[in-house]
DNA sequence: GACGCTGACTTG
DNA sequence: AAGTCAGCGTCC
């Protein structure tokens, strides 16, 4: 008898174990056969469930599973969906519930095409039915000359008909295109197709593809980018990847360059190796910088075997993409941390670009790495891991040392071969105690003025986070927060009102004091619009420069449109001499070849935010947005705002020099126990009543440490409980508690048993974050 | 998550 | 004696 393994598709701590079902003999009442990765309709207690079929085993009558009573065995009543994933992802569900302490329907959810699984729904009054995917397959009908068609002769007042048959000498074409050009065509074309004039198709559509005549195929005009020759180090790195992956050992090589080194190109000719040996590659890039130009350049290589996958498309299209790869056409998958997912059979290469971006992390369950995912999944595939990034975690650096599996490659130098650009710290204490009150320093107003009055480019960084404006009275220091998040309100100068930037709560700006009514209401600090603001008024008055420069503001107000981020981009590229203004999203990525000056405005806010990950943090942004600078012909200069300008992470970005900046953080990383020389675990805490979620934070610190007592060891730390950082978010109060344990430590399987026995409180919610990047 | 069973407490 | 409500274990 054959017996499946079924995921319940219903996400509670409670159901998170695999349920088995009699898989019946005929197949069931459907058509689609029961497989591993299908979802698949089963009876569970009075009703009707959708699963997800992890395994199936052949066992003889009376050879039961353990703990199976057969009296209960049911049968899955049929197959709902093609498969999604194969033993190969059921076995990585698995893995990432367990180190993840996630619930293993929502790691099974993974591998499903976005938005299109089938599940049940209960309807207005009370009945259960099955609910097919709300995305699937859209098909074109295409119009292409049929047997009759050169005997086509129009009777005298078929207008239509005639213009139809002209328009499809040369090449067939769409429904859609025809009625475009000609109006309502659907009559003459019945009559056309019954003739025998024109046959008329269904083909499948990609949605967000180029529907030109290539339709999906790769035109035969398609020839591949010229491949630059390497550099010595890009080759040596090249050397190290394919070797890696020929070991197929699941290897990982760092790829360790300065920005402009020539990583991507190192990636593409890897990825030409992995493919000319039959294998397929999965490149994974930051979600911020997965741009039309960094997807255009690995088609430019590779053409239409590139499948792309990110949130910011729409559903039709990822479902249409993830189609795509499981077809097996696509041998590229170019996407987000999710596009680990996809179904890429005979994966040879995994390459993480920028591998230190906090956005590998995921931060809804299952809070899964990305690299570590990748990592996992070559291991078991025999494929080897590229990382790259001009500051690699240190994390990934630490492994490369230790870990003989990790290979470190660098790439000192540009491939261009030109320098570095300069960088200048400027102290702006010292600008403030010599009176100037300006955001920018004399240094970089002058530095403003020569580069673009000689018609070139500027990057300005305003590091965001901690930098918001806010009211602050300055009778009774009064300072107006959201009234459900512990974070100050934004000002906002564009309509005069006050906004909470983790919520969106927004009251418009008093005019005196809350508090005390003291109208000495003071502006502190500055937002995007305000730099803006300013720089406009400084470029204006800066003769030969003047108000024909364009500032683009970039930052998440002006990006939330689709599409919005591409065409500031395309605006700040097309203009002669311009500023681009910018929070976090412009320090990556970005390609552009006439800037020659980067300013950061305010290198330290980072610095100061009381996380373990700060220095590290402020250290990669310095060091990442430097490399910004004088990527072409002309040299660069960065200059680099800050009220700290004696912080190590900050003199060492400066100078480029990692090992100064590591020869202060790691004694510090390894006397209070942070990653990497331990590893963590963050225990939330959050709920509605602060003294619940106190009380049951406490509670929960004081079970996990006799967990670690008994089943840790002597280096385990259960650290207390307390408020996070972020207290309260959107109305809920935070508290957390951290366990720490050595490298080698199984951190999941001694918590794993502890969060699975726990019952679920009514009133407060337990996030258990393994690995976590920030203790806020 | 949802259902049905249980025991405890309502209401007439 | 019948109604109803919340807590709790079970569902392959």
């Amino acid at each position: 008898m054959k017996l499946a393994s079924v995921i319940l598709d219903i996400p509670t701590q409670a159901l998170d174990a695999p349920y088995t079902y009699a898989v019946p003999a005929d197949g069931g009442d459907g058509d689609q056969p029961v497989e591993v990765g299908c979802a698949v309709l089963v009876p569970f207690g009075g009703r009707r469930a959708v699963g997800f079929v992890v395994a199936l085993e052949e066992r003889a009558e009376g050879n039961w599973p353990e703990g199976l009573d057969p009296a209960k065995l049911k049968g899955i009543v049929r197959a709902v969906s093609r498969p999604y994933f194969d033993e190969e992802g059921a076995a990585c569900a698995q893995w990432l519930s367990e180190r993840y302490l996630a619930p293993l329907s929502s790691c099974v959810r993974l591998f499903t095409p976005p938005g299109g699984v089938p599940r049940m729904v209960r309807s207005r009054e009370g009945f259960w039915r099955l609910e097919e995917p709300a995305v699937g397959e859209v098909d074109d009908r295409w119009v292409m000359p049929g047997p009759a068609f050169a005997e086509f002769t129009p009777r005298k007042n078929a207008v239509k008909q005639a213009s139809i048959v002209e328009a499809l000498r040369a090449g067939e074409l769409r429904v859609a295109e025809l009625a475009a050009e000609f109006g309502a065509v659907s009559g003459p074309l019945k009559t056309l197709e019954k003739q025998g004039v024109v046959r008329v198709e269904r083909r499948r559509r990609m949605r967000g593809m180029q529907q030109d005549e290539s339709q999906g195929e790769q035109p035969a005009s398609f020839t591949p980018s010229a491949k630059p020759p390497l550099t010595a180090g890009q080759a040596a790195a090249l050397a190290a990847i394919d070797a890696a992956r020929e070991r197929a050992a699941g290897e990982v090589v760092l790829v360790d360059g300065v920005t402009g080194s020539g990583k991507t190109e190192v990636y593409l000719q890897a990825i030409e190796a992995t493919l000319a040996a039959g294998r397929t590659a999965c490149v994974l890039v930051p979600e911020i910088s997965l741009t039309p130009q960094t997807v255009g350049r690995f088609r430019g290589r590779f053409g239409d075997t590139v499948a792309v996958m990110h949130s910011r498309m729409s559903q039709g299209e990822r479902f249409d993409q993830w189609d795509f790869i499981r077809s097996g056409q696509a041998r590229v998958v170019v996407g987000a941390r999710s596009a680990l997912f996809t179904p890429l059979a005979n994966l040879g290469l995994i390459v993480i670009d920028e591998e230190h971006e906090g956005s590998y992390k995921q931060d809804s369950a299952p809070r899964y790495h990305a690299r570590d995912v990748a990592v996992w999944m070559a291991r078991r595939a025999g494929a080897a891991v590229v990382l790259g990034s001009a500051t690699p975690s240190i994390e990934s650096l630490h492994a490369c040392a230790k870990d003989p599996t990790w290979h470190q490659v660098a790439l000192p130098e540009r491939a261009n071969g030109k320098p570095l650009p300069e960088v200048r710290v400027i102290d702006m204490a010292k600008e403030f105690s010599s009176g100037s009150r300006s955001m920018f320093s004399g240094a970089l107003s002058r530095a403003l003025a020569e580069e673009l009055s000689a018609g070139r480019k500027a990057v300005l960084l305003l590091n965001q986070r901690g930098f918001a404006k806010f009211l602050l009275c300055r009778e009774c220091g009064f300072v107006p927060e959201c009234p459900s998040c512990s974070t100050s309100l934004t000002f906002h100068e564009r309509g005069n009102f006050l906004i909470c930037h983790h919520c969106g709560y927004r009251i418009s700006a008093p005019a005196v004091c809350p508090e005390c009514g003291s109208p000495y209401l003071k502006k502190f600090g500055a937002g995007t619009q305000r730099v803006e603001a300013d720089l406009r008024v400084l470029l204006d008055e800066t003769p030969s420069v003047g108000p024909q420069v364009p500032i683009v503001r970039m930052d998440a107000d002006t990006t939330s449109g689709k599409g919005a981020h591409q065409r500031l981009l395309e605006e700040f590229a097309a203009a002669d001499a311009a500023v681009l203004l910018g929070t976090q999203m412009i320090a990556k990525g970005l390609d552009f070849e006439d800037v020659t000056l980067v300013g950061v405005i305010n290198a330290d806010t980072m610095l100061k935010l009381p996380d373990y990950r700060a220095a590290e943090r402020t250290f990669a942004l310095v060091e990442q947005v430097a490399g910004r600078a004088g990527r072409a012909e002309l040299p660069g200069r960065v200059l680099v705002q800050t009220y700290e300008a004696d912080a190590a992470p900050i003199r060492a970005a400066a100078a480029y020099d990692r090992a100064l900046f590591l020869r202060d953080e790691l004694p510090k990383r390894k006397l209070l126990r942070y990653p990497p020389y331990v590893r963590m675990a963050n225990v939330l805490v959050w709920g509605a009543s602060e003294e619940a979620v106190r009380h049951s934070a406490e509670a929960l610190r004081e079970g996990v440490a006799a967990q670690v007592r008994d089943f840790g060891g002597q280096e385990w730390d259960v650290l207390p409980a307390s408020p996070c950082v972020l207290a309260k978010l959107r109305g809920t109060y935070r508290w957390h508690f951290v366990v720490k344990c050595p490298l080698n430590g199984n951190l999941s399987s001694v918590l794993l048993p502890f969060f699975r026995a726990r019952k679920p409180e009514r009133d407060v919610n337990v996030a258990v974050d393994v690995d976590p990047d920030d203790l806020l």
